[in-house]
DNA sequence: TCTGGGGTCCTAGGACCC
DNA sequence: TCTGGGGTCCTAGGACCC
């Protein structure tokens, strides 16, 4: 860096780093993009070395398989479990599914979502890990803390991703960001072990992109005249908030790159996918995105979930279908008071051996945290289902959230209790079927 | 032996009010 | 007897993301 002080023109908005460089320049928007390379795979290999280059799978979702695999090894020194006492995945029954798997794993076709049974068909020799969640979300303050050390606009984006906005962050603009990224990057590695990626572009759609451009331990640099050459040629796909039914229905409308979207008229855009999403998706593809870095955003829903090691009948499994209904409203309750949150609209979500969902909700005029209240209804709710099916999947969710502080003692007021939709009413009367409620 | 869990946002229809 | 809009809230489902 020079280190002499400039003497062409000052720009209010120029941070006291930028008046040391010897060229002042304009301020151009520059947003960073960062995940984590195999976070989780990554974290586990920090804890367990010696499986380095072996084939494992760590496995999610299913606490309770997880909590026991956890404890099969809770007396042993880590450093001293060999290798050949690991479980492995041949023999293990389940309904979990694969968070995440090693470059030897991905050799055998294992890769991530999918049944751990699959995988364990796949790959018999794959050593099996669960997901320490404590420990992925201890790493996961640890970068995050680290970022915003160096720059403090940081917008979290779950566990293993974040933005950061560069723009007015000292040495944000050099190099188009790359000085800064770097400095993360190598920050992050010194203080965990754990390499990272990296975009920055002038928004976080072009971010996003590019940061999957160098994976791992990259860093790319998009600018707005790189949009034909390096945006362009990517899969629609690759724009983040094209799932696979809208890239289905793009390709059937002949269109598979963004360039090729960036073609349409904004018209028939609208026309085809309607007036939202066909004006978004012309912006997208001109490489236009406008939304900010958001620093915090409160919550709108907090919700629970489960899905059961076996499929459950609502009448002769009636007893254990209760007990996990009732210990599902005990988790909201206790997630909305640990993070201080009240709420007024209870809604339960199901999900059939079909695999086929349906969710009912009902909008109270109090708002209410308390678990035996959920519990209530929760249950009104369940009574709106024909439950002849076998179920899978049992869920619980609070919305219309409000801050407990916020909340006036009227509003927390408990009234009569709520009386069942009246359409629902004969919709009961008419069925008259068993309910494990 | 298919397919976790915790979220956000959008759409669309109906109720209800003015 | 027939027929307006607009706005807001509620509900159900679905796409998508990490």
């Amino acid at each position: 860096m020079a280190g002499k002080t400039q003497a062409g023109p000052r720009y209010p908005c120029i941070h006291a780093f930028d008046h040391l460089s010897a060229m002042p320049q304009r301020l151009i928007r520059r947003i960073a993009h960062l995940d984590m390379d195999a976070f989780y795979a990554s974290v586990e290999l920090l804890r367990y070395p010696q499986l380095k280059g072996l084939p494992v799978v760590i496995g999610g979702g299913r606490r309770s398989a997880d909590d026991a695999l956890l404890q099969a090894h809770a007396d042993v020194p880590l450093s001293r479990i060999p290798v050949a006492d690991f479980p492995r995945l041949a023999g293990y029954t389940g309904r979990g599914v694969i968070t995440t798997a090693t470059y030897a794993a991905r050799q055998s076709g294992v890769g991530s979502a999918m049944g751990l049974m699959k995988a364990a068909k796949l790959c018999p020799e794959a050593i099996l890990l669960p997901v320490d969640f404590a420990e992925i979300r201890r790493y996961s303050r640890a970068f995050k803390d680290i970022i915003l050390d160096i720059a403090p606009l940081m917008e979290d984006r779950g566990i293993d991703e974040v933005y950061i906005d560069f723009t007015e962050v000292p040495g944000g603009q050099r190099d188009g960001g790359r000085v800064l990224a770097r400095l993360i990057q190598k920050t992050i590695f010194q203080q965990t072990g754990l390499t990272c990626s990296v975009g920055v572009a002038p928004n976080k759609l072009l971010a996003k992109m590019a940061s999957e451009f160098n994976k791992p331990n990259g860093i790319s640099i998009v600018f707005e005249e790189d949009l034909a050459t390096m945006i362009w040629p990517l899969a629609c796909r690759k724009i983040n908030g094209i799932g696979p039914k809208a890239d289905e229905k793009l390709q059937r409308l002949g269109i598979r790159t963004i360039g090729e979207l960036a073609q349409k008229e904004v018209d028939w855009l609208i026309d085809h996918f309607g007036q939202k999403t066909g004006a978004w998706l012309f912006d997208a593809a001109q490489g236009r995105d406008d939304r900010p870095v958001v620093l915090e955003s409160e919550p709108v829903s907090i919700s629970r979930e489960t899905t059961f090691e076996r499929d459950l009948h609502a009448v002769h499994d009636k007893a254990e279908l209760g007990a996990i209904f009732t210990r599902l409203c005990e988790q909201v309750a206790a997630d909305l008071a640990s993070k201080g949150y009240v709420g007024k609209t209870v809604g339960i979500k199901l999900r059939f051996d079909d695999f086929k969902s349906v969710t009912r909700d009902q909008t109270l005029d109090y708002f209410t945290g308390d678990a035996k209240t959920l519990r209530q209804v929760a249950g009104l709710c369940l009574k709106r289902v024909p439950l002849t099916k076998r179920l899978r999947l049992l869920g619980v969710r609070v919305a219309s959230l409000m801050r407990l502080q916020e909340a006036s003692d009227i509003e927390l007021k408990k009234p009569l209790p709520p009386s069942i939709h009246r359409e629902d009413a004969s919709n009961l009367i008419a069925h008259s079927r068993p309910l494990f409620d």
